[in-house]
DNA sequence: CCCGGCAATACTTTTGAGGTATTGCCAGCA
DNA sequence: TGCTGGCAATACCTCAAAAGTATTGCCGGG
């Protein structure tokens, strides 16, 4: 049985006419005869009433129509399904993150990417930057936002893109005595308890505090390590210590602490945006699409990536 | 685009391979590649990814499979479910009868009817002997059960058989002075109040009953007149008078009444089921065959009925 | 009894699905 | 680097069947 076969037949129930079912359908009475006729005996059953008042489906025709109607709408919407799939309309993303990247381009990126693209289903993995990179190459992820490029086996097959630059600030409450500074130094931070983020799964972070406090210190040991930049903020509002963080903490909107510059002003790893060189999905076009238009400094890959329309 | 274009789609991919999805569809791969490549160029969009690893369904393939499956369901159903509809196994019966089919032959007909045919739709509407047959004959009913034959225009396409004779008893309680008796005459029913049903819905009954009483009776002028056989038990019960009836009222299991013959026998009009000569539908002959399956004397003309298996 | 309208049948044409043979394109390997 | 094997695409042919044309057959209404 085709398709053609149910168009016919739901042509002839509505025209209840083979002279004119035939000719809205664009062919001539005895095709459409024999097409009819040969549905009939497929389906092993008589499907339509010849009558001189009309032609008209019997009880099982009845039957048979409503499941072709059916038919003839899940055929027509896979092609417009397909279509939309194809735009990037509909689909997946699976985007790992660490976690400092829910402060700044993420809340942004977010929204917007949901208003845009409202039935792409987003899923949202914060993973550390180590773990992010063998997902994209298995296949597990679509794109990352990682502290640093991506590393280790099968990283060649990736394209990364640095979309924002960051470095080490201080926080501490109001009421500390440096909080009227406007920035403090190295030296001023060696005498004070700190407040770091757990060390083990963003290795790059801890690299950029030893570079400021110096290899050799012990502060970095002694610090408080907290889990993540929200309580390294409450921690430093409730007077432990100077929290040490990335300057995108300044996003989190919090009263009760001030952030400073600290000198030197020591760089922290770029974040970075990857994903599998290999994928051309349209719905990771359109994701990178707006995080070009939400973070102004991205760099000139990203643009040349989204120039091919393939 | 045809289900074969659906049917290939999927088989591809199922087996991820040119030449085994032919293999497995009897073609060759060749008409596999052109129809999936015609497929592509109707629906406008690249569905599958030829790799060397095998051939995966793109993201836009994906949303068009999930829409052919269900499409090529939907097609297998209509099969199906024509068959089932012209077997009678679903489908719709429109029932009008007269309030008293529903003491005797309809409470064993229904639930036998509703046990082996689970899925037809029983619509049933309780209307007088004058409303059936227009209604048989204006296609708003499929069968009819009334008092006497069918009558009016159009009632010659009607087909009519008798299922179940009938006549005048009588309903007392059983604390009456009657109770007592085998049957009642006439003599003593003209010297007692009496309660019959109302008369203008079935003027075949009323009839009945004046050639038992007399015509010039003003006993029947003076009866309590009750809505239906049910309230004719009620009032007998308590004592309002004696009811008159059809038969079939003894079928109406209640406690504090007595059912007595009246002499002389009076014969009421039978029980006739009819149709539509022409409707030749499996689910009125699969009910025609309940009703000879549970009615004792049905006419010969029935058991014709349901000889031919057109 | 003829006529008109309609579906079915008979027969022809033509489209396109499917078959065979071959090419082209890599990936793996010597 | 060239060779080979596996696979999809291309080229070309064949034939089934979809569609067209002409005609018949069947009623129902003048």
């Amino acid at each position: 049985m085709e398709a053609r076969h149910l168009r016919y037949a739901v042509a002839l129930a509505e025209h209840e006419h083979f002279g004119r079912a035939a000719g809205e359908l664009g062919i001539a009475q005895p095709p459409l005869s024999k097409q009819i006729a040969d549905l009939e005996r497929e389906v092993g059953v008589r499907l339509f009433d010849r009558t001189r008042q009309g032609v008209f489906p019997t009880a099982a025709g009845e039957a048979f129509l409503a499941r072709a109607r059916r038919a003839l709408d899940e055929i027509a919407a896979a092609t417009v399904d397909a279509g939309r799939a194809a735009r990037g309309e509909t689909g997946r993303l699976r985007l790992g993150f660490v976690a400092s990247a829910l402060l700044d381009p993420l809340p942004g990126v977010l929204s917007r990417f949901g208003r845009e693209r409202p039935d792409v289903r987003l899923e949202l993995h914060e993973m550390a930057t180590s773990r992010s990179s063998p997902a994209l190459v298995a296949g597990e992820l679509d794109v990352a936002l990682t502290l640093g490029p991506p590393r280790g086996a099968g990283a060649e097959h990736l394209v990364s893109v640095p979309i924002g630059r960051d470095h080490v600030i201080a926080v501490v409450s109001t009421v500390h005595p440096y909080a009227g500074q406007q920035s403090i130094s190295a030296d001023q931070l060696r005498r004070q308890p700190l407040i770091v983020s757990a060390g083990e799964d963003e290795p790059a972070v801890v690299a950029g505090l030893r570079t400021l406090l110096g290899t050799d210190s012990s502060a970095l040991g002694g610090a408080t390590v907290a889990r993540d930049v929200h309580t390294i903020i409450g921690l430093a509002a409730s007077g432990v210590g100077v929290g040490l963080g990335p300057s995108r903490m300044r996003a989190v909107p919090r009263p009760g602490v001030r952030f400073c510059e600290v000198t030197p002003r020591t760089p922290l790893p770029d974040l970075i945006l990857s994903f599998a060189a290999r994928d051309h999905s349209a719905v990771l076009r359109a994701f990178l699409d707006t995080i070009r238009k939400n973070c102004p400094d991205v760099g000139a890959a990203l643009n040349d990536r989204l120039r091919p329309h393939t």
